[in-house]
DNA sequence: CATGAATGAGAGTTCATTCAT
DNA sequence: GATGAATGAACTCTCATTCAT
């Protein structure tokens, strides 16, 4: 059971840590052999053996360069989270009408949510969400915090503010992001078989969009609800 | 990293082995022991000396009982999958409106997806998925398509049908869920801090009605989003 | 009871995980630990904890070297039977006449087979063969078979094969060292009392050798039995 | 490693175990399980639980007869040495010869060393031989020496013996049988393939009687060695 | 600095033995 | 007397971590 520390012991920062390694080729090394074994194995399925073969490092070498082995997961799921997962929101790309850009907004959330890197930071971070709760919180805050607040500001940007009720656009961008979501990232976390076709996708996205502008367009015609008829 | 066998070997079926205990009650007991510490410490993070020290009973009675870790993880799934999820959907109450009711059936779901058992369930069978699938399979058959389809029947059945136009009852009900959910199961997922004040519960469930039926319902206004104002 | 696996599984061979020890020292060192406890205690009867404790490492580092049980124990059975084993044989001493010849190896294949490494290799192949087939055939080519198939040769050679009128000489050789062992390998198998003082040796290995030769010596008069008068 | 205590502790002696099980029925039948488990996994690879499910009672009764694993062991080969290996000796069968009947003796113990039930005793008794070695000395009393002294004695009868110059009886005994094992005894002691077809049994049977009468008979032409033909 | 052999606590599992029923 | 659930010590094997080279 070991209770592990969650993070480096505070006891031993008497000297604090400065001879670990400093090579930052040899370290982002190490992170992406780290990356495929945690990726695969998870935190205590990952042994540190494994994660210094797969990177071509001695174990010692491992030890100069992160204290112990949670300390090396914690920089791992933080460097996804904090330099990949951003790269993933883009600035909103403007379509012919409102509908169009949210659609397209609609349609990258549902790859970025069923994306492998994505798919496997939740899983690990889930896990270890009691044992590492910093990473949960650098997790939220990258990503769909960040989605949310790009799209919330958005939402209340000219022209489409011109155009929307939005009293709480936080929250309307959450609705907006959960309607892309229906049941496509619950069976994809739990690797269960999902459709992830264009066309299903792209149903799922227009079904969102319309389902949100039914309520937060000032105006307007309420559009009735779509269908999915699958190609064949 | 012993590729865990996700049920037991067919092969070993040679010798019957173990299965000798058979008292219901020490294996509840045991099982009790089990959901603490799987719950708390996950699969691989779990010991079965813990497990027993925890349920008050010896190692050798928790073999008696359970072929192997691995069995007695599956069974302790199965069970609160099969057991317990289900009792958490009653038939739907039938409020004064058709609103009314889909408000009952929404906090209904807020409080499930947030209750400890289903946060537990989700956390664990997420990080072992690629180990146990089937673990995977009995529960999004028993919770999430359980929950859908009870839905999705309401929905077809008069007097609600007359009101409503839903080409697609099931992906209807998938998006009134996800609507409940907005960013509170994911939160709550990560055990990152989340507001279940009934008043913010309500909020999300009156606002999940609101732009359900927007898009939904056959005739009439449409109703303008709502606001969250916390009490304090 | 668990059927323990002859050899490493070649399935396993997906991580080459151990052989990471290398010293030839230290291999050697385990090997002798592993010895002195095999030899005493049988395949079954022996732990690594003990075998590690014996040979002063740490069990760590017995797995360091050997991979599992099985490989260590074959280890030690192959080393001794492909390098101890042979060294026994040497080439047959020649005495002035055909018959001494015969007796030097007689009496030193009576030494042989109740030496303390030949007998416990007989004892734990012997327990061990349906488990460890390999080393059984690898027992038998090393040591019987080689002396057979020297003595054989030498039957053939001049000037014996002179003089002598030997059909099969492989089987010639068969009966000569079965004479030689009369009950003496038997009962040392057993770990039951053997008369091995050199008197009683002397007269087993003249006494193989004359009945030997009455049949197999083309001319002269038949030799009488000889009768053994211990010395006191 | 456990060392096993090779009889019953003599302290647990202050009750002479007497409260054990009396019914002779039931000790036969659990020694019946016991035999088939010992037989096939050796002393250290039955387990008690084998046993008696095999036995066909529940373990509690295996103590109520046999105070311990070891005690059943015993009890075990005990049995089988003291009332079935005797068994397989019989009176010689007079030939119309003394060669012939020496081929009969010989053929018989060539197929007594190859039966399965000598074989499995052998084994189990030269693995164990060092924790129990009263069974080594009881299996020795009721096999290999037996046969040798009906075999010495039938030399020192007439009329062979008017025939015979047989200076040592049972040395001659023990010569006898050792020139009709040959390497097959020890192959088959290894579980390595032996050739018992009958042609090959007579032929060693054959050969071992002509070089034990070209040394043991009073008188007549020295017999020529054979030689073994395989039918194909 | 880099290495990888060495460590030993602790994992999952088995099994001889006991004892309440 | 017979049962078999319960026990816990001992087993094989793993792995995070250290440290001499």
């Amino acid at each position: 059971m070991a209770a592990t520390p969650p993070f480096p012991d505070k006891d031993k920062a008497q000297v604090p840590s400065a001879a670990t390694g400093t090579s930052p080729a040899k370290r982002a090394q190490i992170l992406e052999g780290a990356a495929r074994i945690f990726a695969e194995h998870g935190y205590e399925g990952a042994s540190m053996s494994c994660i210094a073969r797969d990177a071509g490092v001695s174990k010692g070498t491992l030890y100069n360069y992160f204290d112990s082995k949670a300390v090396l997961f914690c920089a791992f799921i933080e460097q996804c989270t904090r330099e990949k997962l951003p790269l993933m929101f883009r600035r909103i790309d403007e379509g012919a009408t409102m509908a169009d850009s949210l659609e397209h907004v609609a349609r990258a959330l549902i790859e970025l949510i069923t994306s492998p890197l994505s798919l496997m930071l939740n899983r690990v971070i889930v896990s270890e969400a009691a044992t590492f709760p910093e990473l949960a919180k650098t997790f939220w805050a990258n990503g769909p915090q960040q989605a949310t607040s790009i799209l919330a500001a958005w939402l209340t940007r000219a022209p489409q503010s011109e155009l929307l009720d939005v009293p709480d656009p936080t929250f309307a961008a959450e609705q907006f992001y959960a309607l892309c979501q229906t049941h496509i990232a619950g069976r994809a976390r739990m690797q269960l078989p999902v459709d992830t076709s264009p066309a299903y996708i792209d149903f799922v996205a227009r079904s969102a969009v319309r389902v949100f502008l039914n309520t937060y367009q000032r105006s307007g015609p309420r559009q009735p609800p779509l269908a999915y008829v699958p190609d064949v």
